[in-house]
DNA sequence: AGATTGACTGAATTGTAATTCAGCTATATA
DNA sequence: TATATAGCTGAATTACAATTCAGTCAATCT
């Protein structure tokens, strides 16, 4: 297979631009249709380039889909992680992740679908790629944030694991719902009602 | 396309038998390679029968999945709803079902994988089976224990919905790292992680 | 301007697997 | 036992879509 940029070995700004494109037109296809019924011929149409282009820069459609998470995770999320972080207290920071998760989801629905959906491979693609699992670093941060949140005495000491996967495992679940039935769930209600039941599960005197 | 018992209009014992065979060898499938790269031939052959008796029972490949699901809820999840409602106190009923469901999937491994995976379906799935929404029923059952501690008392006052959707959205990730990473979580510790956290965070006095 | 080279195109190729169906088999019926 | 019927079979058909690649285009160099 030829390669794009075989001398520069660095992206023009175009082809940059191009791949961005292939890859946002692959998170919205992917959100809508699925990993296995989205079409490359329909990723392209929507970038605006031929079939082939893509090939020239995914490997194949395997690659296309683990690609688009990591930059998902790089672009967006990253986002959220700063903006946590500027929070100055343990407490401020859990309540600032949960709002900006939800509200990354909210604003962009077909990340939320992407997300819910397409993180769910099959046994057989996490066994063909062991070190694919786009969340992992995403949930360390999390449990830094519990892990703090124990150490400044905001929360009772727990094995802080268990309530990472509580909060991710919650909100993923959430999304999956809304993203399936988006009516009949209140995201803004249900997050309130989870805050609460966590905060309340969590907090030092009993 | 022909159907089976033009005459009889019910199935003999034989047909069910042959029936359920082709259930099960989907399920194992479909949760070892996923719903699209499992190939009907290979869950025929699973099944002892010729791909073509495949279609005799189920009208394609989309209706097989729903009812392997349709099945898994009837016949495994619905024993789980029996034996909690031999439980005679709502905190121990809640309890039970965390056991209980854990369980199941602990014991049918396969089970958990295809719970996993094959729930999501792409939303375009779901737009085309508008009445497609295996859990609801189990949801329905969460909930009503929930709202029978409630109101026993057990549990303070609160919106049960967001609860049973953290419960069985915890539990869900629980399983799906579980399933997919199966060395590096222990369920029976993040188990009891989570009840303490979410029988803290439930309770009425604070 | 002409030549060279890297990038792009999209029709053709290729591979896969869902679904069909013409015939076969087992069972029931007369 | 012969005949009819329901149910089953699996090779052939069909549909689909990932991937390739021969040809075109556009930018850069001489």
């Amino acid at each position: 297979m030829r390669k794009i940029t075989k001398h520069s070995e660095r992206m023009t700004k175009k082809q940059e631009k191009k791949r961005k494109a292939i890859i946002e037109a692959a998170i919205e296809t992917f959100a809508k249709k699925g990993f296995h019924r989205a079409k490359i011929s329909e990723i392209a149409k929507q970038a605006r380039v031929a079939d082939g282009t893509v090939y020239l820069y995914f490997k194949n459609k395997d690659e296309l889909l683990m690609k688009a998470f990591e930059h998902l995770f790089e672009d967006k999320l990253k986002s959220i992680t700063t903006r946590v972080n500027q929070e100055d207290s343990p407490a401020a920071r859990l309540d600032k992740f949960f709002d900006l998760h939800i509200e990354l989801f909210t604003e962009n629905p077909h990340i939320a679908k992407f997300m819910a959906v397409e993180l769910r491979q099959s046994p057989e693609f996490y066994e063909r790629y062991p070190d694919y699992w786009p969340l992992q670093g995403y949930l360390n941060f999390l449990q830094k944030l519990c892990d703090d949140a124990v150490e400044a005495g905001v929360i009772r000491p727990m094995k802080t694991q268990a309530l990472t996967y509580i909060i991710f495992g919650t909100v993923d679940f959430f999304l999956t719902l809304w993203s399936i039935h988006r009516d009949t769930v209140s995201l803004e209600d249900l997050k309130k009602q989870a805050i609460d039941i966590i905060r309340y599960g969590t907090r030092i005197q009993s």
